[in-house]
DNA sequence: ATCAGCACCTGTTGGC
DNA sequence: TGCCAACAGGTGCTGA
């Protein structure tokens, strides 16, 4: 479900709520919801939060003892603070010393906790994140050469961009007037300049939005975002085009859903 | 390097 | 109404 504009909403909520608590107790009540590639859950007892980020699609909490603990919602996980009642679906809770408590409730028991020591980008493996200024259109044209993946698969690889999912590859990409399937090392320098604009814009708005919420996605605060009433063509296979009236394809690429314009995407 | 297929899970939706 | 397949904001592994 969340991709980097609901994961960052979420990780600014978190950040006042979460800021200088101690935990004092970890309940793990789905075993595999915590990443054994990581340290156990329990040395997480005794440690404080200092600050709370994203870091790709992974809501962050960076530790006193410089650990870090990793969460990623993969599709339907939620990271609720303080819930008022009992929440279904709990996997993991984190008690703090103050009595409250930071709960990962996921229906799919897709999403995973991972402690990390060292550096979390290292251990994740993750690339670059969209919005940072290192990232130019030139550095982006460098990263897609040689490529032959097509451009949408491309952009979902973690490994190169950190952040972008289904949703957004699909709109940045109608943004940017370029086709799911064109071939990433085939894409011109001023391609990757109106991709690399079309996906920080498509992504800052959603974030002002506080984020998409198409099935089940909410914030820290349990509230859905905003963000889906403006898609311009994730979901929208059949419908007139918002730019030129043709209908909107629905392909399938990498097993994905994946929206696009036979007309204005090139 | 790249890709398809499947695995992990549960819930909702749409077709017959 | 009811059953069942298809599908869902993601990743990770295997085998070709």
């Amino acid at each position: 479900m969340p991709e980097l504009p609901e994961v960052e909403t979420i990780a600014r909520d978190l950040a006042p709520k979460i800021t200088g608590r101690t935990i004092v107790g970890v309940d793990v009540r789905w075993r595999r919801s915590v990443d054994e590639r990581g340290l156990a859950a329990r040395s997480l007892v005794g440690d404080t939060v200092v600050g709370v980020r994203r870091l790709g699609k992974y809501v962050t909490f960076d530790l006193a003892s410089g650990r870090t603990a990793t969460v990623h919602l993969r599709m339907t996980g939620r990271l609720i603070a303080d819930p008022p009642a009992k929440l279904p679906h709990t996997r993991i809770v984190m008690r703090f010393e103050d009595g409250g408590s930071l709960v990962l409730s996921d229906v799919r028991k897709f999403g995973r906790l991972r402690i990390i020591e060292g550096d979390p980008r290292a251990a994740l493996a993750i690339g670059i994140d969209p919005f940072d200024p290192a990232l130019t259109p030139a550095r982006l044209h460098e990263l897609m050469h040689g490529r032959r993946t097509k451009i949408k698969v491309w952009l979902l690889d973690q490994r190169r961009l950190a952040g972008i999912g289904n949703i957004y590859a699909s709109e940045a990409l109608f943004d940017a007037r370029i086709r799911p399937t064109r071939q990433a090392g085939k894409l011109t320098l001023s391609h990757a300049s109106a991709l690399l604009r079309s996906l920080r814009k498509v992504m800052r708005k959603a974030i002002y939005h506080r984020g998409s919420s198409i099935d089940d996605y909410v914030d820290a605060e349990g509230k859905p975002g905003e963000f889906q009433k403006k898609l311009a063509v994730y979901g929208r296979g059949g419908l007139p085009c918002r730019r030129c009236q043709a209908t909107i394809r629905r392909a399938v690429l990498a097993q994905r859903g994946t929206f696009f314009c036979p007309v204005c995407q090139l």
